[in-house]
DNA sequence: GCACGCCATGAAATCGATTTCATCAATCAA
DNA sequence: TTGATTGATGAAATCGATTTCATGGCGTGC
């Protein structure tokens, strides 16, 4: 059985809560019965019990994340950087992927009631009123590349139209008149926004996309998207993805077809 | 304020004795009861503090995941698996990265302590037995991937010498007797199992590498590794790697480099 | 018909911390 | 010198659940 603060008091010759307020430094002790109780919890290798810190204290010290997909390097990377961030602080990190579905999202953000101070939700299918609606805001909210719009509510996002608004631009400028796109998924708060983006741009010069093939950010979809490219007749000049990946498995498939990018597209 | 057992309890008109054991199923309430408890729970959208479980029934339904690092496909895919596991089962993750040094490792283990039920550690720095001293085994560890050589521990590892060696073979049956080798990290526990692995393989063959180029898993050291090998004299005919992703970036130098890959390397 | 045992139930103790409250000593101003 | 204030300290209340313990009612065996 792991010490108390029962222990360390007893050890040290004094009562838990001078115990107590040496370890959060609350009020001020005696140098003496500091030292004392320092070298008691030392001596006992001591650590608080979390959980009867956090039913009393009210502070628990975690931070949730909600992800809609870990085993991907983008999301996964925007966990590290949290990790690092609560590591540095001295809390820890409850993270969870998982919302295929929206009762799964609903379990799992109920599982971090009252055992996080904060969370970080990104969810790009769910948009952040629905979240609300869900989550009585006993624990503080912050959202990322999310669909906020209907609510209001600390954010960060990415500029998915202005983005690729300027890559339709720079093909415009390209002299391409003929531009496909290869969408993201359909539901997704980001695919959305950049498809709007692209649009918009190709509309404000006179223009809209030759083609536009559905996908859902995966390699292989790419490489589908290469054949229906491919197919379209006349054939687009110019190919734009919604992201990354997709436009890898494109070009990859493209190059097998015996076609040159960027010379041929 | 979120309502608690007692609220319940005053809603339903039983004791909060009652509504624990129709919450936990623990003994028989009669069904009377248990539909008034179960209505008032609905009613007032009660969930049971976790803290307060904990602390009294010292269970906490937590697992804890130490990965050597978290912007990774391959560990944010294990990472990904356990999570599913874990919503299946309803339980949480707490999961972080980080042992870039030994004493991080260390405080992160100990943030652990008494939040969650089992730990689940991957490490491919610490082996195993030092893991066990410094943390007592107050809750379960499983290891994975990780040196367990000294210690008895549960575990999960790849055959990490067995699959080096079947690479080495498949190189000597292919007529090639000047082979490199792209090491990994030098004290990663699963690189020099495969540099064992791989040199043993050869030696079985009577030879040993031409060459042994520094690396650390990453794509940047894969294209290091192409330089160094591209500079030896008489250059060797197969070079293997002892990961994916400096392949990669090794066989995307030699492309670079005007050679051709399986042909001319 | 009576004693015994089981069953459902609520009251109270418990888990291990934090925090309030009361106390006593020491310090300070007048 | 004395009353008032400050400062350190321990006892006890508290957080919200679970679990033990005591109790009263009811069924069963003889």
């Amino acid at each position: 059985m792991p010490p108390t603060i029962y222990d360390v008091a007893a050890h040290a010759g004094v009562s838990a809560s001078t115990v107590s307020r040496v370890l959060n430094n609350t009020t001020a002790v005696s140098d003496a019965k500091r030292r004392r109780v320092e070298a008691a919890v030392r001596a006992l290798g001591y650590r608080a019990n979390p959980n009867a810190s956090s039913l009393r204290g009210q502070r628990t010290g975690g931070i949730g994340v909600l992800l809609p997909y870990l085993a991907t390097d983008f999301f996964s990377g925007f966990l590290h950087e949290i990790d690092g961030f609560a590591q540095r602080n001295g809390l820890f990190l409850m993270a969870t992927s998982s919302h295929r579905s929206e009762s799964e999202f609903k379990t799992v953000l109920h599982a971090l009631h009252n055992r996080v101070d904060g969370v970080i939700v990104m969810s790009t299918d769910v948009p952040a009123r629905t979240v609300a609606e869900w989550h009585p805001p006993s624990v503080p909210i912050v959202y990322a590349n999310t669909d906020v719009s209907q609510t209001r509510a600390p954010a960060v996002n990415f500029d998915n139209r202005g983005g690729m608004a300027r890559v339709a631009d720079h093909l415009v400028a390209l002299g391409h008149r003929r531009i496909a796109f290869v969408c993201g998924p359909p539901h997704s708060y980001d695919a959305t926004e950049r498809r709007t983006g692209f649009r918009a741009a190709l509309a404000a010069h006179g223009l809209e996309p030759a083609l536009e093939v559905p996908g859902d950010y995966t390699l292989e979809s790419g490489t589908a998207a290469a054949a229906a490219v491919l197919a379209a007749s006349p054939r687009p000049t110019a190919v734009a993805a919604a992201n990354d990946l997709s436009a890898a498995g494109l070009i990859a498939a493209l190059h097998h077809a015996g076609l040159r990018v960027p010379d041929d597209v």
